[in-house]
DNA sequence: CGGACTATTGATTTGCGTCAAAGATTGTGG
DNA sequence: CCACAATCTTTGACGCAAATCAATAGTCCG
């Protein structure tokens, strides 16, 4: 059994009432274990996968390269995440996804996942509701890259982060999250010179730093200010119901 | 019957088939028509409404405030747009839809929304295809504000507002789009001064120009060319099979 | 006819990109 | 275990795209 489907199971019981067997059903899916090293392409635009991937390791990206030559991240995928869940509804990717760092995923064979969702409604739903929530982040990036600056646009991202690795506890708090300032500009719209000099201001305004390749919050109040930072978009809404986890809590 | 749920309903056969009684049943759906002014917010963020929407006439905007007071429009919805499909799934909004122009907007009762899907599981699929389309523009719309200089990206927005409005036809062609100039600049994330600056160069250049509420395009290949526009992410992939459309072709 | 948007233009400022190059870090193979 | 390359971070100087400020028209509408 897989850990991270237990990860995703739990996640989706925060949002969506499951039964028993639609748990043991989801929990049971066919899956192969994928290693990518960094820069390996996990999926290109234009491919129509036969499987959607689920990170279990790593850093993810879905990027879209201008005719100019830059190269945009759209999104970026951690551990627990479906970069490629749209393929469900939507085979031919309509941007390339790209292993930032080192990365473990777990393929789910497209025609197995539509067969749970066509048998069991309530995972369909599910899902649907994982899709709407990355739709959610996605227009908060638009408005976070075209209306903000340099320093709260990071901080925001930042910001964004922690809420989704779920470590967000306390005033003060780091975790792991292996992204280059070359990613980040990439991410925000920046260049990597003007990261660098923002990423000076955040730590001399001791809100957060980043070292080894983890994230240093030193000031999780402030650090949420200067990126005017409002996770409620992360939420699903109001839970149908609280319920307990599946076994194993990730 | 509403020509706007046949319009609607006729784009959800683009992608998804869908039998006739599923067809009737849709267009069957219980509604009401609502009127609302120019600046007339539709659905305000946090709120959690009972309904979702179908544009029928107007434009609208999905929008969200940065603390620091500038708005940035993070989608633009035109006839035959959902706004608020989304919302089937996660109840809380998590931006403001209000519109641009005066606007009707047709209103889908929720619950008739949700017993309609969970009657008919090809439908929810064509929905949940719907709100994966809105995510790629989203994501689109990250690359474009993150990645294009200010004229070629307002080309890329006007390409893609021609395809969604279905009057790409030929090189040269004209269609209405009421948004102003203001309106451009919190889409773009652009200040209003250089957005009127930048439409001038879009002139002088002979590719399109605005004019009455208008957009005239006046070479569509040369628009795309400075616009980076490759359309591939507004179809939902090869639709499973090509299909008969409803009554009334939109 | 007056008030409120909307479009346009010029002058000035600035946030950020670009260029260039020097450290620091990491990884790799001999 | 140490070269050596490759990648990543940091710094400075300079230039530009676009913001801001300010003001004049044009347009719509009650």
């Amino acid at each position: 059994m897989q850990p991270v489907l237990v990860q995703f199971l739990n996640r989706l019981l925060r949002h969506t009432k499951l039964g028993d067997d639609e748990q043991n059903a989801f929990l049971s899916l066919a899956s192969a274990e994928i290693d990518t090293p960094a820069h390996g392409i996990v999926i290109a635009r234009g491919q129509t996968a036969a499987s959607s991937c689920l990170v279990m390791e790593g850093l993810l990206a879905k990027t879209r390269e201008t005719l100019s030559g830059r190269r945009q991240i759209t999104a970026l995928y951690i551990s627990g995440d479906m970069p490629d869940l749209h393929a469900l509804m939507m085979p031919a990717a309509t941007g390339t996804i790209v292993a930032l760092t080192p990365a473990k995923v777990l393929r789910l064979p497209r025609a197995s996942l539509l067969a749970l969702v066509a048998r069991y409604p309530a995972i369909g739903e599910a899902l649907w509701r994982e899709t709407v929530r990355d739709a959610a982040i996605s227009m908060e990036w638009v408005a976070n890259v075209g209306a903000r600056l340099a320093m709260p646009r990071l901080a925001h991202l930042f910001c964004e982060m922690a809420v989704r690795s779920g470590v967000d506890k306390g005033n003060a708090f780091d975790w792991s999250f292996p992204i280059t300032q070359a990613n980040l500009a990439e991410t925000t719209g920046m260049s990597v010179v003007h990261v660098n000099r923002s990423l000076q201001s955040l730590r001399r305004r001791a809100v957060m730093e980043v070292r080894d390749h983890r994230v240093l919050v030193r000031d999780w109040a402030g650090l949420q200010a200067v990126g005017e930072f409002e996770g409620d978009y992360l939420a699903c809404g109001a839970p149908e119901r609280p319920q307990p986890a599946a076994l194993m809590p990730a």
